[in-house]
DNA sequence: ACGGAGACTTGATACAGGTCAATTCGACGG
DNA sequence: CCGTCGAATTGACCTGTATCAAGTCTCCGT
């Protein structure tokens, strides 16, 4: 059952947020439990409809995570990176998979099958706590988006997400990059790469931020989240 | 710390979803380590902001679980019925709710301390993966809520609805009474009361179904099933 | 430096669905 | 049987955002 059978380093499951404060000994019989697999950039690791006998942690890569419409636009739910971890509602409730996972880059999973993990929740209450918190953040997130697609529009959206971004960015939050070209975050914002620039733009019109190509600055940080939390556009006062 | 203070009977919570496959003993254990509380038809239990230090279990009544835009208009995620919890990710993870939850009758609640649940994690494994299960259904639930509201339509989003809700009613499944005045369910789907009436006077006119106030006839469900997976709104064939 | 392919911007236009307002319907109390 | 009130329907109109269609900019390989 070792598809591409490599065994896993477990100095490198240390990093992954769902074991964070397991005990080496316990991320050693869990490592050893599970095994690597490598996917070319392109490939999808899951489809719509998959079962899943366990779950994956991103070991080195970066893959995206969407839904398809039945007419083939996609929405881009996560960008998964380094550390995180995707399957694990499907693989406890044992459905069909609602959601696809391509690579974006040439990717290293860890695979493990449930029965290595059940046991480990079992046996170690750490990573109980851990897998619970971990899947309460993920459900945290849900809602999060859902609020985000369904109660605000295009510039509060906007506006939030830089926002909520510049905090994955070093300090001072004067500013970000955005870790991706313009059409897949606007995938994730639920809008089209259009609408997206031209928010951005009008953001920058208003005296908000700054646009470098793929930088943005902040001009005006209180009034943005102002935006964000449903406050009219104003002409443009100045820094904040 | 027992605001209402009344000790919980065991063989209600035999029902909920959370307990089902936990032993008797577990169950008392878990009950006696709680208590209920009775809320009256239209208060808030749960307000955006709050922080939990447990989870609640519905032993009886209705309560509706929403979020608010800034603009104050409401979208419903869930009506949470006998035997459905809330909390557990806020709990688990800590966090400020992102929902209100307002009863819609008058309600009685079981509501469990954090450390109670934990500790019957740790020592029951059945409850475990019960809680484990439970999780990942909600989670598969949002996800599922993203997609309809994300890349489905108003018309394809009142067909998958109807097919979603006729399941909950009893066989044969010719048909369906909605659970809930119009604008409630509107709300669930995330349009307008009028879009909604609109949309199923629509399918009444090509034939798919019938409407009888509150009450809905399938009259085409395979056509219905169609539209809910993008198929256009034909002229009207018949019984299917 | 040049050419070409994406990525991005910008403008014009279309349309789904929201909003507002005016009825109509249905249940219920007197 | 009538009046009343909230729920539901229907119509007219408006707006946010998608879509389509040119451009323009940037990076990259040669």
């Amino acid at each position: 059952m070792h598809p591409t059978g490599i065994a896993i380093d477990p100095d490198r499951l240390h990093e992954a947020d769902l074991f964070v404060g397991l005990e080496p000994s316990g991320v050693a019989e869990i490592a050893s439990g599970g095994w690597a697999l490598d996917v070319a950039r392109g490939d999808r690791v899951l489809s719509r409809g998959d079962h899943l006998e366990g779950l994956y942690v991103v070991l080195e890569g970066r893959l995206k995570l969407y839904m398809l419409s039945c007419h083939g636009d996609e929405r881009i739910l996560r960008v998964l990176r380094d550390g995180d971890s995707f399957g694990e509602a499907i693989m406890f409730n044992q459905v069909p998979s609602p959601v696809f996972v391509d690579a974006l880059s040439s990717v290293r999973l860890g695979f493990f099958p449930r029965d290595v993990i059940h046991d480990a929740l079992v046996s170690r209450p750490e990573f109980l706590s851990t897998m619970l918190a971990s899947m309460s953040a993920l459900m945290s997130n849900l809602i999060q988006d859902l609020e985000t697609a369904c109660l605000q529009n295009a510039l509060q959206r906007t506006a939030s997400y830089l926002l909520r971004e510049a905090k994955h960015s070093p300090p001072p939050y004067v500013g970000l990059t955005l870790p991706a070209p313009k059409a897949v975050i606007a995938s994730m914002l639920n809008m089209s790469a259009e609408t997206f620039s031209r928010e951005l733009h009008r953001l920058q019109a208003h005296g908000y931020i700054e646009i470098d190509r793929r930088v943005i600055y902040f001009r005006q940080r209180k009034g943005l989240q102002a935006l964000a939390d449903g406050a009219a556009l104003q002409p443009a006062p100045d820094d904040g």
